[in-house]
DNA sequence: AATAGAAGTCAACATGTGTTTACATTTTGC
DNA sequence: GCAAAATGTAAACACATGTTGACTTCTATT
């Protein structure tokens, strides 16, 4: 049992294929994040990169680790708990409405592929539930952590994919902003 | 213009014709509910009546006004205000644990197709959204309902899709109660 | 009983998908 | 400069999908 699996995935070693394994993944996300996992096509995804598509399965195996790799360059909690402890509500708020918040459109969109589903869950729970609650702290860290995730979510699809008749209402921003504050302060 | 667009959509008048239409409605909101629109296959759904796939399209005359179909049977606000203003928080916790509430599965896991997701959308709004608006009244009634919704979905995704580490966790079902009741309170 | 129309079946079409296999081309190490 | 490996292409495979039109079977009315 030397070799598991031997499976055809090859590393790029120019610097030329590095730049188009890059690029890969660099289109492959923004089409994840656009339609979601089942409605993009790695034809669409190698065209727009210039490619053919065998050559994203030489690189990634299947469409599920692309997504999977997609995921993880775009999933991390840096950003949200880059602020002062006081202010975390309002940075959220804000976090949430430009475009560097795209992991959670892409997860959303994918949440009917049970392969897609898995790898966002434990991405979620991984990558953003529990170093969130390790910033917060006690008392309670983890359901706090998973409030805050709760009410992003919500967010999300109120104000960026299910497009609502209140979509842009100041004082909804305003009203998240204070309660993922409140769940930030609670002790 | 007598005939705007002959379709050959059927109405079904003996007795028995009628009962295997909702069959067909029937099978095909569980099926929307548990995988999703793309999923759900046109073939498995007629399977699960006993039905040839065709007679599904002689009914509905597409899959995406199955959808449609679908959906409105089961979307509806009379479950979420059925019950005295005090306990709106605590009855819509319990609401959104049992399966009644089957409606929010279905347009999450139908968010990626462009056709149900604007049917979702559209169903949110008028059946749910406006309704409930109007049970709360002012100030700034749709602001709330909407805020109401919002929770509500990020509570369904964490706790029945994602299913985060946390998920049963009383502690949240507790805060999820009180945060919808402080919402419907406000004023 | 005959017959029109409804209720339902059957097989094919058109299309799109991820994936594979065989092949060509370029780069790299010796 | 040559050979081997890396980089990339081309075409087909295997399968699943919604949809269509022609066909059969049943039922109800005259």
């Amino acid at each position: 049992m030397a070799d598991e699996k031997t499976t055809k995935i090859t590393v790029p070693r120019s610097q030329k294929a590095l730049k188009t394994r890059d690029s890969i993944l660099t289109n492959a996300r923004i089409a994840f994040t656009s339609v979601g996992y089942a409605r993009a096509g790695l034809r669409e995804i190698a065209g727009n990169v210039g490619v053919n598509p065998a050559l994203i399965l030489r690189y990634f195996g299947s469409k599920e680790e692309l997504f999977r790799s997609a995921l993880e360059t775009v999933v991390n909690v840096h950003r949200m708990i880059d602020c002062e402890r006081d202010r975390f509500g309002a940075h959220m708020a804000d976090l949430l409405n430009v475009s560097a918040a795209d992991a959670l459109p892409m997860m959303l969109l994918s949440l009917s592929e049970p392969a897609a589903r898995e790898v966002s869950q434990s991405a979620l729970q991984e990558r953003i539930v529990d170093p969130l609650a390790a910033w917060l702290g006690p008392p309670d860290a983890e359901a706090r952590a998973t409030e805050i995730v709760m009410l992003s979510m919500g967010y999300v699809l109120y104000s960026r994919m299910l497009r609502l008749r209140a979509s842009g209402d100041k004082a909804i921003d305003q009203w998240l902003a204070e309660a993922l504050q409140q769940i930030a302060d609670r002790q």
